[in-house]
DNA sequence: CAACAAATGGCAACCGATTGCCGTCCGCGG
DNA sequence: CCGCGGACGGCAATCGGTTGCCATTTGTTG
């Protein structure tokens, strides 16, 4: 059963290989009696092209490879659901990635496979500027979610987006807001608390930090903590997973949500809109960032740009149970 | 910023080729002192194996493929993670493959890839076994959540945990279970129905099974009116997605839960815990699995084992609160 | 000290394609 | 009838390694 290569074609069909490759990968090539022969042969012998072989004399390996910084978070999955379905649509493979958030990590598999992918997706990547300049210098290169200058990118939108969510919470009555950050080297989570403090005084509310906290559901309970000695009545969570997190604890300290603390998130992973109280969160089609920055990585390929594309993916701020005005009474459940 | 070959190397360090290749890949064929000197001089020159080329004549492109029937299931992520790591650990890299519950895209993206990759993991495939079998016959494959004769295989029990579901229903009072089945081609679908059956029977139960409905939250609405139809007071859907949009029907028609009906599921998504009420469902460590698929697939490639490998990994009930006595009042909140 | 084996390094074929370049054959215009 | 250019097919080098086999060196043994 050992498969069949280009020389068992062109034996069997009496010809070069290179008449049997050409007609394959460039059909105007050979003459259309001659391909039509070769290409009943090829089938007959149930040929198929090596990709191995191809990637290493062409230098394509039709693979990118993604990059997540933790795999955990389910908001990767749609991530890399948008990813993988733009790359088979082109007949690419799409190689996993998890950097498990570290830069080191990162850096070394990235190291480990740029022979062998035509381009990389990071997404949230942790690495500092400078280095990732220097990878974009030898490498094809997708930032998703962060912004670095001179480097394609595709981020959801988020600083109007926490323009909004600051907005609906002044709205509701609130006058001090508190960020439960991410990550230290996370962009978004400085990009974020930048807009936030922007937004806030503006409308004249009160914005403070705390933090860093592990975007996880685990470092919830603490960073819900955090958020009460502050004194505000509502409180931003990185991702939905500390916002559950912070619900959770609040849940378990006796304070009311949205009543005593409204909670809000980010992502909209599909657990927002099922805990209790529903997560208002800002939302938005994750999948089409990964399709996209797929998409870019491809075209890219073909013709170098001259200004890597920045492409901003819309958010929507998704309203749920868990913020509402200071001090009112709690839902009564059945009233 | 060309990256350097082995040939750049052979001629930095004044040796031949194969000595280059050999103080790499087989250390203990060259001496010592030329094996220090190579390595220093292909430090210094930054040189990196080229994984292509290595793998073109070595037959081992240090990659498995994971095959998932459908992306989009939360619960396949604990598998890709699992085996991601696993991959990771060994030097592997994983490359990703969405099937999209087609058995025609699975067969064809397995087709593309063979030669790319040393193996495949077949996520709860829904390809028919002689196909299965056959593509064994020319691949090492390892199916996840299936089992099939002949072939390797690691599944979460479920056979006992079915057992155990029925058996916490019935100590309930539940004398009436229905079970929302999964797609026609899932196995899984099948064996939780025989073990449902057996089980019900053994207690004294009655079962029946309603479907086959798409494992996803929007199937749940149907799959609830089908429930309610049976007059069964329990009703066990074939994973959690389906449960959850159970649970949504059964609260948009008045349909209490549990004291009306109970409703368990499978899998213990992370939003199992967080929907309301919270899902009792049959879980476990989903991670495992994927890094056994892994782990059997890689040894398999040293040697040969005469028997394939069947492993079951563990699962347990998580009693939640979508279970209760039937007709027993429900539960006042704050009381 | 001769003879032989083990250790070590090099030569060159090979994995399965792609592609630049050349030769042949054809039709066509002059 | 000769010459020219385009269409088509083949030769062989190349991508970057691996590996079987041979040659040389070195150490060992009788």
């Amino acid at each position: 059963m050992k498969s069949s290569t280009i020389y068992d074609v062109a034996q069997a069909a009496g010809v070069a290989t290179s008449t049997v490759s050409r007609a394959f990968s460039n059909p105007d090539r050979v003459g259309a009696a001659t391909r039509e022969h070769v290409l009943e042969v090829a089938r007959r012998l149930g040929y198929q092209p090596n990709p191995l072989a191809r990637a290493l004399v062409s230098r394509r390996t039709r693979t990118v490879a993604m990059v997540v910084s933790d795999i955990t978070n389910p908001h990767f999955f749609e991530l890399i659901r948008g990813a993988e379905m733009r790359a088979k649509a082109s007949g690419y493979t799409l190689v996993l990635v998890n950097a498990e958030e570290s830069p080191r990590i990162e850096l070394e598999q990235i190291h480990r496979l740029t022979r062998s992918v035509d381009g990389f997706l990071l997404a949230a990547s942790r690495q500092p500027v400078e280095d990732l300049l220097q990878l974009a210098a030898g490498h094809r290169v997708v930032v998703i979610n962060r912004r670095v200058p001179g480097l394609a990118s595709v981020v959801l939108e988020h600083a109007e987006g926490c323009r909004q969510m600051v907005g609906h919470l002044a709205s509701l009555g609130h006058t001090s807001v508190v960020y439960l950050a991410g990550p230290r080297s996370s962009w978004m989570a400085a990009s974020r608390w930048a807009a936030i403090r922007g937004a806030a005084a503006e409308l004249g509310l009160r914005a403070q930090r705390m933090g860093p906290f592990a975007p996880t559901v685990a470092s919830g309970g603490a960073a819900a903590d955090a958020a009460l000695t502050t004194g505000a009545t509502a409180a931003i969570a990185h991702n939905d997973l500390l916002a559950i997190g912070v619900l959770r604890r609040l849940a378990d300290r006796g304070v009311q949500v949205p009543s005593d603390v409204s909670v809000v998130g980010f992502d909209d992973i599909f657990a927002a809109d099922l805990c209790t109280p529903a997560l208002t969160t800002l939302g938005g089609a994750h999948a089409d960032v990964g399709r996209a920055a797929v998409e870019i990585l491809l075209t890219s390929m073909e013709q170098s740009r001259d200004q890597p594309p920045e492409l901003t993916v819309p958010s929507d701020l998704r309203l749920r149970k868990s913020t509402g005005v200071p001090g009112a009474p709690a839902d009564q459940p059945g009233s």
